[in-house]
DNA sequence: CATGAATGAGATTTCATTCAT
DNA sequence: AATGAATGAAATCTCATTCAT
C-alpha cells in the first residue's frame, strides 16, 4: 500500500499560473527539491514519485513527461523572475539604486525559492539549443539586458567606474550573487539582507582600505 | 575482474601536460572534454571510445571503470592546484599580493584547462559523500584555508577591509572566479589577464566612484 | 471486479444501426471508427474516452473492458452479415444469382459499416484462438460454407467452371471483396454498386477478350 | 544462462545489401517471422531476443531501436520487388505475358519470404505518414504504376476487355494476390505454381462458362 | 590492444483498469 | 454518469561493464 503523505496546502505556491490542482504543484515542488539536490538527470521519476507516495507511472496523469516537469518550474521562475527585475527597472531612475533593488532581490529569491535557482543555475547550460527550452536563453538575455543597461547608465552618469567592462561586471555579480545558492542556508548564520548587505559593500566600496 | 594498470604519479605527467606521448592521456583529455561539456553522467563511455576512435569495451583496456577517469582527472587537477596555491602563500607576504597571485593563477588555470575546472565546478557536489572522491572535499577545505589566511591576515594587517566577514568574502571571490569558466572563451575579446585585472579592480577599489 | 451491464440483444441494435439514441452505441461507433483506422491494440481507451469528450475512466461504466467493446462490435457484426448471407442462400436457387447476391450484399456492407468490416480484416487473425472470440473463427467458417455451397453447386450445374478449386476460388474472391475496404472510398469516383458491377464482370467473364 | 540456438549460415541470406554481420541477418529473420506472425507492434522486443537466445538489451548491440527492424525488412523487401518488377516489365513486350509474370512472381514471393510480405500488408498502412517510412508509399506506388502500364497497354491493343477500369483491375488483382499470404502455406495441398496457374485461369477466362 | 557480442540493472513511459467522490 | 487520482504490469531503450577471440 502506498504512504499518503498529507499535501500542502496551495498557500504556498505563491499563486502557481497555470490552474492546475493542487497536486500537480505538490508535485512539482518535489520534483524541484530532487532536480536541485541531485541534478535533473540523476533524479529519476521514481525518485520523485517514491517522495511522493505514489507508483512512478502515476506521475504520468499529472504530467506527459519528466522534462515537462522541468519546463513547468523553469518556466514558472524565470517568467516571475524576469517579471520583478523589469518592475524593478521601470520602477527606479537612480543606476545604484536600481543596481542595489536587483542584488537584493536576487539573494531573496535565492532564500525563497532556492531549488528552482539551484536547477537553473546547474541545468540551463545543457539545456541550451533544445527548442522546448529557449525561452531559457532568451528570457536569460532579456535579464541581461536589464542589468546591463543599469550598469552602462551608472557609467555614463559616472556614479560607476568607467574602466571596467560593463559585460564583464556584469558576468562577475550575477555569477557571485547566483552561485551563492550553493552554499547559502535559509538558516544558516546569515540572512539573506545581511548577505545583500555585505555584498553591496564589497562591490560598491571595494575590499582594499582606501 | 578489472585489470588495473600501475597509476602513474601525477608527476611524469606534470611534465608535459600537453605532450600527450600516452594513449592514458589522451584518452584522459578526450574524457575531461566530454565531462565537461555535457557533464559527467550525460557523457557515456560509448561518447569516449567513439571520439578515440575505438570501441567502447576498449577503454577497460586503459581504465578500470568511467569513474577511474573521473577520479585522475579530478585528482590530477586539485593535486596541482592546492600544490600551487600553497607556493604562492608559502612565497609571498603580503595578504594583497597573495590575494592578486591567487586570482590570477585561477585565471590562468581556466585558461589552461578549463575541461579539469568545469568539470570540478559542475560535478564536486555530487561527488560530495562518495569515500573514494573524499579528497575532493578535503583539498577543496585546504585551498579554502588558504585564501582564508590571505583575507583575515589582510583585515588584520587593516589593509582589507574588516567590516565584512571573511568567509563570505572568500566564497564571493570563490564564485566570480571559477564560475567564469562558464563563459570564458580562451580566444575571446578578454585574455585571462585582463579579466584578472578587471576583476581586481573591482575587488580592490569598488565599483563606484568616490 | 467488472460490473457487466446486461448485454442487450442485437435485435434492439439492429433497428436503428445509424439512430444513435443510446450513449452506449455511440460509443462503440465512435470505437469501431478508431478501432478501424488504427487499430485495436494502438487504439487507447484514452483515444476512445477523448472522441467521446469524457475521461479514460468513464468508459468503465458503459463497458466491462476495452475488449467488450471489440467483442460487441464483432458480434453485431459478424452476426448480422451471417443471417443476410444466410438469408440469400435460402431465397435464390441459382448458383450463379447467390453468388451474383453475396458479392453485391458484401460490397454494400463495406460502403455502410466501413469499420466493422475493417476491424475484422484487421483483427481477426490476432483473434483467433482466444476462447471469448471462437464465435468469429465459428461464423467465418460458416459463412465459407455458404459460398462454398453456391460455388461447388455452379460447377456441379456446368454454370462456374469446374477446372478450378472451388475452395481456392472462394478466398480469391473473399480477399478481393472484403480487401477492397482498405480502398474503397464511399464517396469516392465508383459506388459500390459499380465496384460490385465491374469486380462480377471481369470475375465471370474474365479479363481476356475471347 | 542463454541458451544459444545454432546461427543459420548466411547463405540464405539472398544477398543482403547491408554488409553486417551474420547475426545481424538472423536476428531481421526472428523478427520478421514474430512481425508478421503477432503483428509490429503486438511482438515486443522481448519476445525477438527470447527466440534469439539473449537478453532484449542486447539487441541494442545490433539495431537502434525496434524501428529499425522493421525499416530494413521492409526496405529490403519492396527494393527487391520493385527491382524485380521493373526487370519484367523491361524484358516483356506482351502486356498478358507481363502480367502473367508479375503474378507468377508475386506468388513465388509470397512462397519464398511469407514474412516480409504479410509484414507488408499488414503494416504499410499504419506506417503511411512517418516520414521515415515515406519510402513505403513511394515504392508502392511504383509498382502500382508497372502493373498499370500493363494493364493498359493489354487494353489498348485489344487483349484486355476495355469496359473495365484499369485501376480497378489492378486493386482486384493486387489484393487477391497478396492477400493470399494470410493463407497460403508452403507446404499444404497447392504450391505456388499452381495457386498462380488456377488464379490466371480465372483471371483470364472467367469463372463462367460459356 | 582492440573487437564484437552479450549482460543485467535500471531508466522513462504507456496504458487498461479501479475506485472513492 | 462522470471525475480525477492512482495502480501495476509491461514496454522500449540505455549504458557501464565483461569477456572470448
Amino acid at each position: 500500500m502506498a504512504v499518503r503523505r498529507p499535501v500542502r496546502t496551495a498557500a504556498d505556491n505563491g499563486g502557481a499560473p497555470k490552474g492546475g490542482s493542487d497536486r500537480r504543484a505538490e508535485l512539482l515542488r518535489i520534483a524541484a527539491r530532487l532536480f536541485a539536490s541531485r541534478g535533473y538527470t540523476q533524479t529519476t521519476v521514481r525518485d520523485i514519485a517514491d517522495e511522493a507516495g505514489i507508483l512512478s507511472g502515476s506521475l504520468y496523469h499529472h504530467f506527459a513527461s519528466k522534462e515537462e516537469m522541468l519546463d513547468e518550474i523553469l518556466r514558472d521562475f524565470l517568467g516571475r523572475l524576469l517579471e520583478r527585475f523589469a518592475a524593478i527597472e521601470q520602477a527606479e531612475q537612480d543606476p545604484r539604486k536600481v543596481l542595489d533593488l536587483l542584488v537584493q532581490h536576487s539573494f531573496a529569491v535565492i532564500h525563497e525559492t532556492p531549488d528552482a535557482v539551484a536547477l537553473y543555475q546547474n541545468e540551463s547550460a545543457s539545456l541550451s539549443g533544445q527548442p522546448r527550452f529557449a525561452y531559457v536563453d532568451q528570457w536569460g538575455r532579456r535579464i541581461e539586458r536589464i542589468w546591463l543597461r543599469a550598469l552602462t547608465a551608472g557609467q555614463e552618469s559616472g556614479v560607476f567606474r568607467a574602466d571596467v567592462d560593463a559585460r564583464l561586471t556584469y558576468r562577475f555579480i550575477r555569477d557571485t550573487v547566483w552561485c551563492s545558492v550553493r552554499w547559502y542556508r535559509p538558516r544558516g548564520r546569515f540572512r539573506h539582507e545581511a548577505v545583500s548587505e555585505q555584498y553591496l559593500r564589497i562591490l560598491y566600496g571595494g575590499l582594499v582600505t582606501e
